[in-house]
DNA sequence: ACCCCTATTGCATCTGGCGCATCAATATGC
DNA sequence: GCATATTGATGCGCCAGATGCAATAGGGGT
């Protein structure tokens, strides 16, 4: 997730907040000093120093007996500072009501992170079992219904731009090949206001997605909802509606008055930031 | 928030996101390097640097037109995705103390799945024989204090969706007996912070749960302690309140600010700079 | 006792974080 | 219009501090 450009010292401590959240640390309960090195390729002694620094201002915990460490307060209580908590306040509850009235399938709200997309909540139909948190994760904005929205109001030379240097290789059977690829169907998702994506993401999984404007009028965040395709696919272009009013009154409620956003270049931070290896 | 003990480069790095994350800051919509470094009392160069590796690792974002940073979506990514891990991690030790020194009852950690509640961890006193393993078992949500707790934020239209389908009829003589009944006793927990249930699950059972919340503001777990009724309904507003006090503390340990109203819909331009200076 | 695995610490090396000064860009004043 | 103030970025020399190796210390397991 933090991609090394010019290697400085805060980057690579930072990598060991990244490792210490990856699925496989925290399905062990959290790394040991040895662990985190050999993942990451570095000294056991600088590693166990950095921990150090990190446990004393709170970033990481250690467990007394595994000496395993965590993730610590210190990130949650950033995290509840991160950007734009109302976005999360007002999201939730639409996000029940699509999954629960209108859908019946997974539902997620997510953001913008680089080429990535990133996924802020999910709520899922009840009688599904819950397999992957998907919370918090990164998925290639250039193959899914989210990035589709989120990239809704880009043109082409800001696509150039995000996504050079990506590979645009995995993914679906219908995932687009290139950068042109992808601008032609942002168009048509201008369009019609929401994205459709079919098996491009992974085989047999559609999806639809629309946009989440703040008081600015630019697109902040993505209400999507993805399924199998054989259990979605009649009734999508109804999905596409049933998301796109949701994300439109989402909108509302960030103060959104319904007009246009004016040319904004590129979004927030879109500017640096590549894809993780 | 990072207290100095041994200054070291990383340490003063961190501090840049205690600083962003400070009610000032966020108030402010975030803050530009000089007002950051002013705060810090450190150069500004140092302070542009430092962002613009913090910037490149998305752990801070942009504003595009102030250029003021705030705290960025990979902190709450990472928050996001060791959320779990920490529930159960800072869980376990509230549950033990809950247990051996206010209540010494049952207690119970549990999360909502659909309309029932699934118990993750669970804590009896020595003393009563262990009659049931409890963890990962199934319960109704409508007649159980903890899916009482778990649903106390839902309106009457989400429960009417959410139990759609779901007979009333099983439990303890005074379950509820619709969804309106059930709303109206959410709505009296709603209003103490914590949910008394008396014999609704079970004939001669008495409980109370409280709602965690994590950095999102929203109930991921509730905590509840259940007994019989002979030996624990004098006490049981206490055992409310020290159920509630538990939760809120595990809460703060998932990052939420309980400071923070949690349902701010209303204000359509809240998050941006309106203080002058 | 042994070995193996893990975490920490001492120490010499030298990277890279630091402050100062400068520069570019954008307001603000007259 | 020019002058001034403010904010953010950068070039450069210096030394704090990050790095890596090796040694040390603890903890099981046999």
């Amino acid at each position: 997730m933090v991609t090394d450009e010019h290697p400085s010292s805060l980057r690579r401590a930072l990598s060991l907040l990244d490792a210490l959240a990856s699925d496989d640390a925290v399905a062990h309960g959290g790394w040991g000093v040895s662990r985190l090195a050999a993942h990451l390729g570095r000294d056991q002694s600088q590693v166990s120093r950095t921990l150090r620094v990190f446990a004393d201002a709170g970033f990481v915990e250690r467990d007394r007996e595994s000496m395993a460490y965590r993730i610590g307060w210190h990130v949650f209580a950033l995290a509840a500072r991160a950007a734009d908590q109302r976005l999360l306040a007002a999201g939730a509850p639409i996000l029940r009501r699509l999954v629960e009235k209108d859908l019946g399938e997974r539902i997620h709200l997510s953001v913008l992170q680089g080429s990535e997309v990133l996924t802020l909540l999910t709520q899922a139909p009840p009688h599904i079992i819950q397999t992957v948190a998907w919370a918090g994760r990164l998925v290639p904005a250039h193959n899914t219904s989210s990035g589709r929205a989120l990239l809704i109001d880009r043109e082409r030379e800001d696509l150039q731009r995000l996504f050079a240097g990506v590979v645009f290789g995995a993914g679906g059977p219908n995932a687009p090949r290139d950068v042109e690829e992808l601008y032609e169907r942002v168009l048509i998702a201008r369009r019609s206001g929401y994205a459709i994506v079919d098996e491009e993401f992974e085989p047999g999984l559609v999806a639809a997605a629309a946009p989440v404007r703040d008081f600015r009028g630019g697109v902040v965040a993505a209400l999507n909802v993805s399924a199998p395709k054989f259990r979605l696919w009649g009734r999508l272009p109804l999905a596409g509606q049933a998301i796109k009013s949701a994300a439109d009154e989402l909108s509302e409620r960030l103060g959104w008055d319904g007009t246009r956003p004016r040319n904004l270049a590129a979004g927030p931070s879109a500017a640096r930031s590549e894809v993780p290896a």
